[in-house]
Parts: structure tokens; C-alpha cells; sequence
DNA sequence: AGTGCGATTGACT
DNA sequence: GTCAATCGCACTA
């Protein structure tokens, strides 16, 4: 048994209240994932930050049905489908009522790793959960999630790990056309499970 | 009640 | 490199 196999759950105190403090943060920690098959992990190489006063994000406008989640406290999951085709998997920020989050664009995979190739019907190691579509299809995540505490052990949920990450690379956030200038992504310098054009890797 | 649009991906030229 | 697929939902009326 490797030592990764207790898969301590990230308390809530440890996680920044910040949402840019808290992107950095996740970096190198792990997602994990209990399915039927077996456990599913692996190891956060990029987020983004989605932050107060943000036109980009989802809690901009307000509450509605689908974004409530982003609203919770800090480190709950907030799922939601994107382009009709993807879900995607976030991380709530900052205190109840704040419209914040972090989005997980991108793993390295660690466990489970056969139990992805079968989720995403793709061999490649770095395909698996490269891209946060990708990542949510590999971990077999939907809305059935949405709201789920990520600070205590159940289907899914964030745990530590000893990794250091090497130096993290910031830049412009991808896909989104509103606040699009901002410096709210990160990511491990020049990792190949990121995601993106190889320009916005290093 | 109707409409336009994405925090993407995979297939294709 | 380009582009269509696909659908929930926010917005307008």
C-alpha cells in the first residue's frame, strides 16, 4: 500500500479564503474520486480563478438555479454542463454567499488509471484528464455532485499530498471572451498534463 | 414561450 | 489550422 492510499481529506481551515490564493493552493494537490470500480485520483496541474466583480464568472449576475453551489463556502463542488457536451468541475471559494470559484482544468493522473482509460475511451495517458471536460468524463463526474462538500471523504473530494509542485506558471484564462485580459490561470511549468496550446504552457 | 450562447471537445482540411 | 455538435439555462418579452 502506497502511502497515497489514506487519501487524507483537505480540511476546510487549510484552504485559502481567497479565490486567486486558493487557485494557487490546489495546485499539486489531489482530486479524488470512489467509484464502484475503485478509487480515481490524480494530481491538480492547472486551475483558474473566478473572482469577485469577474464578468467571466458564473456568480456575476447573481444566484440562480443552476450556479447555487458557487455561492456555498469554500470547497464544495459546483458542476455544471458546458457547450451542452462537457462537465465541469469547480471548486467554491471564499465565504457563504460569495459567488466564487476555482475551476480544475487539468490532472495528472495517479490512480484508478484504468478505470479513466474506460470513463474516457481513450488510451493516452495525457489525454485522460487533460482539458476540464476531459478531467470530469475521466472521474465520471456529473451534476449529481453539484454541492458536495469536497472537505470530507465520499464520492469525490480534495485531498493533500507531500508533492511540491515546481514553479507555477500564471496567465490569461482560455475560452472565455469577457475579462479575458486577467492573469487567472495557473499552472505546473511546463507539465504535459495541461491543458491548452503549447504557447500557454510554459 | 422563444432565442442565443457558451469556463469544450473531437473530427476534419 | 478550422468548425460543428449539443443542450441547459439565462435573458427578453
Amino acid at each position: 500500500m502506497s502511502q497515497r492510499d489514506d487519501h487524507p481529506p483537505i480540511a476546510r481551515a487549510e484552504l485559502p479564503n481567497d479565490t486567486v490564493a486558493l487557485a494557487r493552493f490546489l495546485i499539486g494537490k489531489l482530486v479524488t474520486r470512489e467509484l464502484p470500480e475503485g478509487i480515481v485520483s490524480g494530481r491538480i496541474v492547472e486551475t483558474e480563478a473566478y473572482v469577485v466583480g469577474d464578468a467571466a464568472g458564473h456568480g456575476f449576475r447573481g444566484m440562480t438555479p443552476r450556479n447555487r453551489s458557487l455561492f456555498l463556502e469554500r470547497g464544495h463542488a459546483y458542476v455544471y454542463l458546458a457547450y451542452g457536451v462537457s462537465m465541469m468541475l469547480n471548486v467554491s471559494s471564499e465565504m457563504q454567499g460569495i459567488g466564487t470559484g476555482v475551476l480544475i482544468r487539468a490532472l495528472e493522473p495517479l490512480e484508478g488509471i484504468e478505470i479513466m482509460r474506460q470513463n474516457r475511451g481513450v488510451e493516452r495517458l495525457r489525454d485522460l484528464a487533460r482539458g476540464p471536460g476531459r478531467l470530469a468524463a475521466a472521474l465520471r463526474i456529473d451534476r449529481s455532485l453539484d454541492g458536495l462538500d469536497l472537505c470530507q471523504k465520499g464520492p469525490l473530494w480534495l485531498a493533500s499530498d507531500d508533492f511540491e509542485p515546481g514553479e507555477i506558471g500564471q496567465g490569461i484564462r482560455i475560452g472565455i471572451s469577457r475579462d479575458a485580459d486577467r492573469l487567472l490561470r495557473f499552472y505546473v511549468r511546463g507539465s504535459s498534463f495541461v491543458s491548452g496550446p503549447k504557447s500557454l504552457q510554459e
